[in-house]
RNA sequence: GCCUGUGUGUUGAAAUUGGUAGACAAACUUGACUCAAAAUCAAGCGGGUAAUUCCGUACCGGUUCGAGUCCGGUCACAGGCACCA
């Protein structure tokens, strides 16, 4: 007997969805809350693939078992909906995106609600709707108040093919994240976000929160503090000066020329007559390469020399600066000091170009390779007999002492160039009077976006949005403006969307702050670890400066974080239409129903691991679901209202323990074997009793709630599960009377024994010593020692 | 190159503080039911072997009465960073 998977699972997704079932009153205070969210996907054209479904039902559980534990809990929905495709689209068809994107959400809603997922649809946000991007352009107005939003000349990544700039996380391997397009480096003036003033409380931060540590690692890494020096140099017979950045300030004395990255500002003031065609030209090379290209070619150094000179602060000895391209502009002060004996990247180039190594440290073999370990200095004058750590400290009062530098620290990470040359996105609401930048005021918020022509670049290099005169040209205060044409990039509007649900038809503010005060922090955040960088590290970022405006409650906006692994296809590679491995989440509820899609992606293995699709697991699932079904609604099977044998109430307890313990910890697969083996216990008796069936029915409704319902119904009980009590479990039944303990011999399993719980050691040695196996096992050998834990086992040492 | 993970049957995978390796599934084999098939129910199932014997958690070594688990080294794979001074 098999349920009908089509019939139940509409009639229950269409009773939630009259009811209101999974409607959240975030004004109810009276029950402790608990916000589980989801990464909001973006809605493509494809629509679901099986790898959302896995995120989504690991959610769905803890969503559902928190209710049933009495918890008020927030399980939202909604869709990142600004983004590069719809835009694409609408260049190539003339028609707008918003029709599109709205049609695709359509899908996506359809497709979700298939899946019986436990969202309150009251709450659902789209980021590219006016009423929601107007307090996403209300943030970035107060970021420009507080001086965090600015428009700064600096050098980007520029993709010509995408017609846009990008950020440094939608750049991979020198290329566009999206399309795999050439990315250059290029000097604009651009928008862009302080994010490194939030540098120390984005690291410091990771330290209080339930990441995974790969993902803490990825951030911090990506973050990059290193804590050195500044260092001052006078150019030589000149005014002028420069700083460098250095971590190993202990080794000035080491240092026998400095070098300036190709795009440093002092390089044309202090260039000699006879150096200048090299430089210039270098200059322009440097310039011309992409991105790869530069980092490809670490390999050969390459450079120029000046002909200008520095003078070494602490021995006034005179050395000459180079240019070279290993001199990052954008990191430190875009000059560094060279020590070739113990920098492998200076000792290339010193060899290559033949300038003098002067060893300051005791170890290594600088006529082979450079030092860059620990030890004593040499040549240091005052830094004479210190290690590095000493050294370091004590140069540093040095220059400090004397003015000629002082401790820096560094970090790698950059401003977010916030500006996209694109029409898809959340307008800047900012305009120009005489090039002075106003952002516009709170009444005049959403900026919302014109309406243009068609979609394409504009033939100036700027976004589409400049084709819309009308709109670009205003007033500001009375007085003529332009309006910026550049839009948000795909990060802004997720950067704080989980406040929104909290209260997501609010006109007048962002969010009630009573309410945000008892919802944050999420509870719970599910989704990809492609995310590391990008959208985790600017949604704490955009939450620390809301918390620093007394709007966010809290310092971080997620407690605990889970990342899914990715879902395979059958051959174990990567699901793409081009290998024709990709399984329709579709297809697989109208065969098999969406309760066997939930239970299979559970039960494939640990959430976290990336793991391959099997049909053949999809039927087991849906195979156990029968037996669930046969068993409780069933004839072979009667139910009884008596207390059922003790074996199978044990059984019962220990599979409600380990249940709700490893639903906690997100470890379904393990908790989904656990209801197999109980399950299995049951077929093994003959009658079972109808508690034990209604408690086995409430711990698999979260994973698979349309036919647990049906299930719930045929016992019957006429409301819905989704608000029954969570089962209880007493540790009395969890515990054996007897235990059956292994006997080793040298370590070896030789026999084993059933003893009762808790025998003492010296009785388990007696019953060991009395086992036929080992006895015979022993024969001709002399026991040496034996060693009996309770509860554990027996090892008998003999030879 | 650096950082972080992961290596267990034919396959997906289990295994508290070190304590019977392979739970639960899949595949496979067999039996029951059936005219038959499917479904269902039940049994077996790491490898070698005549065996109740030996081998076995990527590899080498160590600590321990005892190691998948701890320590040192090696290899492979995945992810991240990468001329970051």
């Amino acid at each position: 007997m098999a349920y009908n998977h089509l019939e139940i699972e509409k009639k229950w997704q269409k009773y939630w969805e009259e009811n209101n079932t999974f409607t959240t009153d975030v004004n109810d205070f009276s029950k402790p809350k608990y916000y589980v969210l989801d990464m909001f996907p973006y809605p493509s054209g494809q629509g679901l693939h099986v790898g959302h479904p896995e995120g989504y039902t690991a959610s769905d559980i803890i969503a559902r078992m928190k209710r049933m534990q009495g918890y008020n809990v927030l399980h939202p929905m909604g869709f990142d909906s600004f983004g590069l495709p719809a835009e694409q689209y609408a260049i190539k068809t003339g028609h707008h995106p918003e029709g599109f994107t709205n049609k695709n959400i359509e899908t996506f809603t359809k497709q979700l609600k298939m899946l019986g997922f436990s969202f309150d649809w009251s709450k659902q946000i789209s980021t590219c709707s006016p009423k929601y991007y107007k307090w996403t352009q209300w943030i970035f107005k107060r970021l420009y108040e507080k001086g965090l939003a600015k428009l700064i000349d600096m050098p980007v990544n520029w993709c010509e093919e995408l017609g846009t700039v990008l950020a440094n996380d939608e750049v991979i391997d020198g290329k566009s994240e999206r399309g795999g397009y050439p990315v250059i480096r290029k000097n604009m003036k651009q928008w862009v976000l302080d994010i490194p003033v939030y540098a120390e409380r984005l690291l410091s931060g990771l330290d209080s929160i339930d990441w995974p540590e790969s993902t803490k690692e990825i951030q911090r890494n990506w973050i990059g503090k290193s804590i050195g020096a500044h260092i001052n140099f006078k150019v030589d017979n000149s005014d002028e000066t420069f700083v460098v950045f250095t971590t190993r300030c202990d080794t000035l004395f080491g240092a026998t020329y400095c070098v300036l990255a190709p795009e440093h500002p002092l390089i044309k003031k202090i260039m000699t007559k006879e150096c200048q065609d090299d430089v210039l030209k270098y200059i322009d090379e440097a310039a011309k390469k992409s991105e790869l290209e530069r980092t490809e070619l670490n390999k050969e150094k390459t450079g120029v020399f000046t002909g200008a000179y520095a003078i070494n602060p602490v021995n006034n000895k005179k050395i000459p600066i180079w240019i070279s391209d290993y001199v990052l502009a954008t990191y430190g002060t875009g000059a560094i000091m060279a020590v070739p004996a113990h920098d492998d990247r200076d000792y290339a180039f010193a060899k290559k170009f033949n300038i003098e190594i002067i060893p300051v440290l005791e170890g290594g073999d600088i006529s082979k390779e450079a030092f860059t370990g620990d030890g004593t200095h040499i040549n240091s004058d005052f830094l004479n007999g210190l290690n590095k750590q000493d050294a370091i400290k004590k140069m540093i009062e040095f220059l400090e002492k004397n003015n000629l530098g002082s401790e820096k620290v560094n970090y790698k990470m950059r401003e977010w160039v916030f500006a996209r040359q694109r029409y898809w996105g959340e307008p800047i609401p900012i305009v120009y009077v005489d090039k002075e930048t106003y952002a516009l005021n709170d009444d005049q918020l959403p900026l919302v976006l014109p309406v243009v022509d068609d979609y394409g670049r504009s033939q100036d290099g700027q976004s589409p949005l400049a084709k819309a005169k009308d709109w670009v040209n205003t007033t500001y205060n009375g007085k003529p403006a332009i309006r910026e044409t550049s839009t948000m990039p795909g990060s802004a509007g997720s950067s704080w969307y989980y406040m929104r649900y909290i209260d997501p038809n609010n006109e007048k503010m962002l969010a009630n702050p009573i309410l945000l005060k008892h919802w944050l922090p999420v509870d719970l955040y599910i989704g990809g670890a492609e995310h590391a960088v990008g959208h985790l590290l600017y949604a704490r970022f955009w939450n620390k400066f809301l918390y620093d405006l007394g709007i966010s409650p809290v310092e971080e906006p997620f407690k605990k974080l889970y990342h899914q692994g990715m879902i395979l296809g059958e051959n174990g590679e990567k699901m793409s239409k081009s290998k024709g491995n990709v399984v329709n989440p579709d297809d697989v509820i109208k065969e098999y129903g969406a309760d066997a899609l939930r239970l299979y992606e559970m039960f494939m293995g640990p959430l976290k691991d990336e793991k391959p699709w099997s049909s053949a697991g999809l039927q087991a699932s849906r195979k156990f679901i029968d037996r669930v079904y046969r068993l409780v609604c069933g004839k072979t099977n009667i139910i009884i209202t008596i207390e059922d044998t003790d074996n199978l109430l044990k059984s019962y307890h220990k599979t409600v323990k380990k249940v709700t313990n490893d639903f906690e910890t997100l470890s379904f697969n393990t908790a989904i074997a656990q209801m197999m083996i109980f399950v299995n216990d049951c077929y093994k008796e003959k009658y079972v009793f109808k508690g034990l069936m209604e408690g086995l029915v409430k711990l698999l409704s979260p994973i698979c709630p349309h036919v647990c319902e049906e299930m719930w119904l045929y016992m019957g009980h006429y409301n819905t599960l989704a608000y029954e009590s969570w089962p209880t479990y007493d540790e009395k039944y969890c515990v054996d009377d007897t235990i059956t303990i292994g006997v080793q011999i040298n370590g070896k399993l030789r026999a084993t024994i059933e003893v009762n719980k808790d025998t003492p050691s010296n009785e388990l040695e007696k019953i060991a010593l009395e086992n036929s196996d080992i006895i015979r096992h022993l024969q001709g050998k002399q026991i040496k020692k034996v060693i009996a834990i309770v509860n554990k086992i027996v090892n008998i040492v003999a030879i």
